[in-house]
RNA sequence: GGAGGGUUGUCCGAACUGGUCAAGGAACUCGUCUUGAAAACGAGCGCCCGCAAGGGCUUGUGGGUUCGAGUCCCACACCCUCCGCCA
């Protein structure tokens, strides 16, 4: 959520700031909305606290008139009329501040001054490591091999729940489950983070506080369970961040610094249709999930950070990849900065996101309230929070399949995973 | 699912039958004192509106009763204890 402060006090560097993302008449009418609300807000509580001024100096009175015994009727009935106004008054006002809290709800964080203007065509390769080189034979996508080597069986998920929840068997369902022990493991010895397993369902509030709710709600990209209030998270970010939510933190315990298992579940619905071939896009999946907290002066280098954390998992298991600078326009809800990380895929013959590392700033630590004390004395900032796969596991899964192929039809396991699975290759 | 108890500020914790500023303490900040520190003493220590003076709000959340609610009523959330069910 934007500083609605900010926004009074300097609308046009917001304005331009939003606009970067590629909608200015939307996000000029939110922030246009959100200060005529807020005119009419401030004069609404002048009004009331005359008002309330009035009806505490007159209780008082009625309260002494009564301990001295002395009738008070007559300005009982003045006082009558003025708590009506009052509630009218009061009731104006709870419309006001629900509208602008509306506004502010739906509209997207402010991208940094260094993010590219533009859409997805914009985003920037930054940097690159490994040869995306193909085999001097003709690569398998993964269903293929996948299917030979019996490492899932996706009809068979269809059937149990439907398309888009797969079934992992055998070597496969075993690499799930090493890639998780090994990541975690990594990020918890060498990158100095607490591991946490996390509930895999949310309330409203946590969804509100890192920014799904409301639009991704609305969209319905969330599965929700009405009968509890309840929606399983779309990513450990939420449950994770959330941690923290209505916090005070002592600015001793930052950085705190959390890696997490979770399945992710999203229901995709603006995307039926699209890249739905195997293990591509699917409405469950495993990930593994960093997040910072942070001081303000310190985000921008924790992303790098963060970023170069994740990478690490890549550069481990072998899988050339790069790293994308997001623009605006291809930036989420609630970050201000993003690196995608992109893993090659020479069965697909793709560039795969297997992890979306992220700076919100203050944005979200301003919808969940996470605060910590600068120094003993100061009052209380937002924390800046800081979110990145670490890595997700199908698109890797398809990554270490297809790059791992052999000639022969075989799989090729990377030396790390080796002391997870006690295996070489993976053998039709 | 049933019964009971609870939720007060950064933390701890009080407030009889509704009528002062939500007592007091701890921590923290500044100041006085001190060679320095501790102790002691004084002030400060949440949010909103306002240039300011000042005013308003804040006892889990949301409603209600009342001239006036921490206090009474209703609903909900969370925590604890017990019963039931159960991995």
């Amino acid at each position: 959520m934007l500083d609605l402060k900010r926004i009074r006090q300097e609308p046009g560097a917001v304005r331009d700031e939003l606009a970067r993302r590629g909608n200015r008449e939307a996000t000029d009418a939110a922030v246009d909305r959100v200060l005529s609300l807020d005119e009419e807000r401030r004069a609404l509580i002048g009004e009331g606290d005359a008002l309330k001024a009035r009806r505490n100096a007159v209780s008082q009175e009625v309260g002494e008139r009564k301990r001295r015994g002395d009738a008070a009727d007559d300005v009982i009935v003045e006082m009558r009329a003025v708590a009506e106004r009052i509630k009218a008054v009061d009731a104006r006002l709870r419309e006001i501040e629900a509208e602008i809290e509306d506004v502010l709800l739906h509209t997207p964080n402010a991208p940094d001054a260094g993010v590219p203007v533009g859409g997805e065509e914009a985003n920037v390769v930054v940097r690159s490591w490994g040869e995306p080189c193909s085999p001097d034979f003709e690569p398998r996508p993964h269903w293929e091999i996948g299917a030979e080597l019996g490492l899932f069986d996706l009809p068979a998920g269809a059937k149990v729940a439907g398309s888009g929840f797969p079934v992992f068997t055998g070597w496969g369902a075993r690499l799930q489950r090493a890639l998780v022990s090994w990541m975690l493991d990594l990020h918890r010895e060498n990158h100095g983070y607490t591991e946490a397993i996390p509930p895999f369902v949310v309330n409203q509030a946590s969804m509100l506080g890192t920014g799904q709710y409301p639009k991704f709600v609305e969209e319905g990209d969330a599965y929700e369970i009405p009968a509890d209030g309840l929606y399983l998270v779309p990513t450990a970010e939420v449950p994770v961040t959330n941690l923290l939510r209505d916090e005070l933190l002592d600015a001793v315990r930052l950085p705190v610094a959390y890696v997490a298992y979770s399945p992710c579940f999203r229901r995709e619905a603006g995307a039926a249709g699209k890249d739905t071939r195997g293990l591509l896009r699917l409405h469950q999946f495993d990930k593994v999930e960093l997040v910072r907290f942070e001081r303000p002066e310190h985000s921008s280098e924790a992303l790098e950070l963060l970023t170069r954390h994740a990478e690490r998992v890549l550069q481990l298991l072998g899988l050339p990849y790069r790293v994308v600078l997001l623009a605006a326009g291809d930036l989420g809800f609630s970050s201000s900065r993003t690196y995608d990380l992109e893993v090659w895929a020479p069965g697909v013959g793709r560039w795969l996101e297997v992890s979306s590392c992220s700076n919100c700033r203050d944005f979200q630590a301003r919808r969940a309230n996470i605060r910590f004390r600068p120094a003993p004395g100061e009052k209380p900032e937002f924390v800046h929070t800081l979110n990145g796969s670490g890595v997700a596991l199908p698109r890797t899964t398809i990554a270490l399949i297809e790059n791992g192929q052999q000639a022969d039809g075989s799989v090729v396991v990377p030396e790390v995973l080796r002391p997870y699975l006690g295996v070489e290759r993976f053998t039709p």
